[in-house]
DNA sequence: TATGAATGAGATTTCATTCAT
DNA sequence: CATGAATGAAATCTCATTCAT
């Protein structure tokens, strides 16, 4: 039953392809101004079939925010295997970040489109959908500062849970920030530099008092 | 001939009244599912109406944006002259925030009309106008922490320009980030709170490393 | 009572304001690009006093038309007077129409009028007043004309009321399309020149195959 | 595949109801009075659809213009092969558009449209495109006239560029009047009739002194 | 007389989505 | 599976005109 097989592969193949389309027009234009029409024309297929493989606009780019989020987590657990406690294991995570996704466009696209996304809407269903995208990165930062907390490493005082939201949010900040500016002055040096500064201030207000100064300073790869 | 005068005030009344209208709507749906059409049902006025008070859409926003921003510093300046250091200056900056901002909605508004307006716009004329409401404040808070680092209250290695562009970036954060909830689920209570967290950990990562920890935590009014 | 007399009088000066703030507006702007607002703005006067004045704003475009065609006509009859044949008050009609029209702004603003008037409208009223005002130079130049045909003149085989017709139609055609010029390239020169060359060749055509060549030139003042 | 040729023939099809369904409306009430909705109900379409055929309403009159002088240019070319001089030609030229123009009511539709074009505009941009089909007539014409005043048939003294340009201005000024008579009392034997006395007279004032006389009528066919 | 305020009606255009083939 | 065609609903903005004061 390969031609089964092979089926289901080229109809991957077309999703993939369209998710890509569309990445690149929102990195190129922002989500707002792109439609449905303009990644149909883009992927050279109709509108009618993108509507084959996604549900909707809104589908397209919860799997684009998925995707790059998942691939963010494997890529950080693998990284954090190394971490000898809680305060190294959040440096490499944040070093993780700036050399995952920094260097990496989705890191706009994924940022313009949880703009994009309207604030509390009406039906809460596909909302809570959307959320699940940060709420895996969240729980990978969570348990990062929970073992700081536990090792003495970080400041016993705070909450892991809640500070892991306020981390994916500020980190969603900046980035945002940068993409406000014309695509010609964006540049991921920016973002770098800026991340860079706020998670060293983050890094030392998150840190145990007890920590020795030095250590509280990222080496971006 | 008060009449002139009356007819002013009952012009500016108007005028409120319609701002009024357009904040409670995008409380309610947010910026992007509110058209003109709604802010005049609601008012109920004609459309053709508010167009009487306003030029445009973006006008609407424009000055909502600018009214909240400019009362925000002049309360926020006000309780500055207090401040005997950089530290405690800060500490108050961030006190007047909560206190000031985070019980009124015009924080969700303020922050749902910043994220709806479109990143990097090709023409640079209004944005930039936009802008200047973030920029006074974001100029406020430069002023603050420079004062910290040449009094040697905070860490002399900051950049203030720099931090103060992610500080505000930050604040916008945590707030579009609640409003992003179900408009029940949504709470000034929550906001405080993270915004409490939030900025103890900046505290903590802007001291000097010579400042006393006792001085590290808010206490908002 | 004089005091209804001044009244009168100053009501008919508010009047002829409006008209030529009106004039004005339309030669700068073209008659479709102006509305009742900007004329009340001009004016300052309110859009309501404007109504007060005048039934509609096409009542306005009437009126001026009206104006402007009785002014030629007082003009043209003057200088006609001289004429000694049918020939040469034709020529005096077209010199007077170059001398006086010509050098004046009405010009554009008439045939920008005219061609504003949706053709054909379903209301037959207004449109046949309206026609009023060329019918009134028609019948001047239909008179000229017959004076010709009878004297022998000019060719004895036109119909001088269809002829003065046609010739009224021409000239605003003329006019038309130098006002679809942008306006700084636009020049009463090229109006004149065209216009010369255009009667010179309508003189040719309709004088007898008698008359003599020397005479079917325009000399205009 | 006839299938994609069938497509393209009923796309075409679509096209040429839209433009039939507008030049008929636009004959009926006049290109100011006429909306792409008036278009949309009339063709028994959603407006939306009218735009999946044509960019603009203005992309609409462009094409009913464009077509109805190409395909007069065409008319024209071809009958004037038969011309053996300038004086021959231009009176076949003239004769073509009373046999052509006049018996269809494309010649009020193009009217119309060229009428409703605003009088110097801001951007030359798609002006300039316009005036376009004007500009090929206009050619024609002043190749015509060039010819007679090369062989001596027309008088030498004029200027081809100038007089086409004139005589384009000419025949739409006759063509606009009789549009806006109210509907029913528009006639073509009317345009006709206007159009050969104009045509004559200026034959007459175009004419070398030395053409016979008797060359100097038009006989439609 | 004069006017500020209000408005109904409409114009052009866009877009996510559906459906017959 | 793929698509061309169609559309309803909306969005922003304009304007001649009316009316209460």
């Amino acid at each position: 039953m390969g031609i089964i097989e092979r089926k289901k592969r080229e109809r991957e193949k077309r999703r993939n392809q369209i998710l890509e389309v569309a990445k690149a027009l929102i990195l190129d234009r922002g989500v707002p101004a792109i439609s449905m029409q303009d990644i149909a024309d883009e992927a050279e297929l109709s509108k009618a079939t993108i509507y084959l493989y996604f549900q909707s606009k809104e589908a397209i780019l919860s799997e684009i925010l998925g995707t790059s989020a998942d691939a963010f987590i494997a890529y950080a657990e693998g990284r954090l295997e190394a971490a000898s406690d809680g305060l190294s294991a959040i440096k490499i995570l944040w070093e993780s970040y700036l050399g995952f996704f920094v260097e990496s466009p989705d890191i706009f696209i994924c940022t313009g489109i949880k703009n994009y996304i309207p604030p509390a809407p009406a039906s809460a269903g596909s909302e809570i959908e959307e959320l699940q995208h940060d709420r895996k990165i969240r729980r990978l930062i969570a348990k990062v500062l929970k073992r700081g907390c536990d090792d003495g490493t970080l400041e016993a005082s705070i909450d892991p849970d809640r500070i892991a939201r306020i981390v994916v949010m500020i980190t969603m900040a900046i980035v945002d920030n940068i993409a406000r500016l014309p695509r010609s002055e964006r540049d991921a040096k920016l973002i770098r530099e800026d991340m860079q500064d706020t998670f060293e201030i983050l890094l030392r207000g998150l840190a145990a008092s007890s920590a020795e100064r030095s250590l509280l300073s990222l080496s971006p790869s």
